[in-house]
DNA sequence: ATCAATAATTAGACATGTCTAAATATCTTT
DNA sequence: AAAGATATTTAGACATGTCTAATTATTGAT
């Protein structure tokens, strides 16, 4: 059994990882080929492979999860690739917007220490520039109680930005328009009903936030 | 023309640029393929291709010379690389043994303004861990006027250590053993013409550097 | 100048990861 | 339950980078 992964190897198992957070049962074919950019059947061949790796359970015809040592290498590639988005923003001055492409590379490189001794140079930081939570060497993490802006029960009252559910540049320079960042406070108006877009305030001013924003944006209700 | 460089010809692009900073003329199929260890069959395929992409100078069964392009190539990977190494042991506390093996991969990350802004970070340092001089943005370096210790025209008074030939582990941890690092300064005593070992003082310590650490220790004489 | 040793190239093959087009399985609707 | 729509797999191909074995070119020694 070798140890070696390659990077396409790797970024299968990411991609089944990410899809798996946010939806029940096994991962199809056609939503990894999506998420990937590939064909369909450049999936169903990469999944052979996967699943004589015991990387993944692998049902012809339905899809596919995770195993065990199939969770644990995409647990420590989440937690490499979020290290280094905090040290990109923190250290290198990048904006948040421009850091997943580079992590995307850096998250491959393969030695004993370097993720741990990035941690800890970062102060083992427990939530990347993206507000999502960075794994420990464990490979334990924990979820701020965020939920989609667009699945609030009660569109009222007081919210922080905690997160971004997709994180290309185009939705991040959106959101720079709009003047929101991570940690940002929004107070809440109401929903129009006939688009769901929802009414805000940020520090006083008004703003409006298409629902296309909102069922991409984690926020925390402020008791 | 692609602008995308494969991680293989970017390594065959370094290796020539390296032979031939302790070379003139032509650098040989034999020789890529003993430095990167493949087939000389191998590197001759490669050579080729490195040839259409205008990277290299060919001449079929005499040897390769970097062109313009590919020297550029090969000087961007030099800096990112060295920079890195700087990285890694002044702000994760690597060993100057263990960190050539992680930037060269590291080296290989594409962005258009990583190596700047890491250069910027650290301080735009002008040398690596192990004494190698560090391209600027321009691709331009000094080269401190050192010499081999195994060439020094006389084996006498102070020197200072000022870099390494080679970077293998097996090297650096002999150094370690011997007590001596980067800017350590020899108090030369004389040669054994036998096997032109060196006898040297450390800090008043008795020294028997053997000819084959001589011959892969850069020093400067101190006047 | 010729021959043997050395170096380099070519021929043919293989592994990995990708693709398109065709075939087959599953799901959804009537 | 059958048909059409959708999803998945298979077949066959290609690009990249590597290898061994065979062939060819160059070099060095007599
Ligand atoms: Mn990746
Ligand atoms: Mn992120
Ligand atoms: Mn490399
Ligand atoms: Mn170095």
């Amino acid at each position: 059994m070798s140890k070696y992964l390659s990077r396409s190897v790797q970024d299968y198992l990411k991609a089944i990882y990410s899809m798996a957070q946010h939806k029940a049962g096994l991962i199809q074919t056609t939503e990894i080929a999506d998420r990937l950019t590939t064909s369909p059947a450049s999936v169903t061949d990469m999944i052979k492979k996967l699943a004589a790796k015991d990387l993944v359970d692998y049902t012809p015809y339905k899809g596919v999860k995770l195993t065990k040592p199939g969770l644990k290498v995409a647990t420590e590639l989440i937690r490499s690739h979020r290290l280094w988005e905090v040290f990109l923003v923190e250290k290198l001055g990048y904006d948040w917007g421009d850091v997943h492409e580079i992590a995307e590379q850096l998250e491959h490189v393969v030695s004993d220490d370097l993720t741990d001794r990035l941690a800890a140079f970062l102060g083992h930081p427990s939530y990347d520039p993206h507000g999502d939570p960075i794994p420990d060497a464990q490979g334990r993490y924990r979820l701020s109680n965020r939920v989609l802006l667009s699945q609030l029960p009660r569109v009222d009252g007081l919210v922080k930005v905690q997160g971004l559910k997709t994180h290309t540049q185009d939705f991040t320079q959106y959101l720079d328009q709009l003047g929101i960042v991570l940690g940002t406070q929004l107070d809440l108006q109401g929903i129009n009903a006939f688009d769901k877009s929802i009414r805000a305030q940020i520090a006083g001013t008004d703003l409006l936030i298409p629902a296309s924003i909102a069922s991409n944006l984690y926020v925390s209700t402020i008791q």
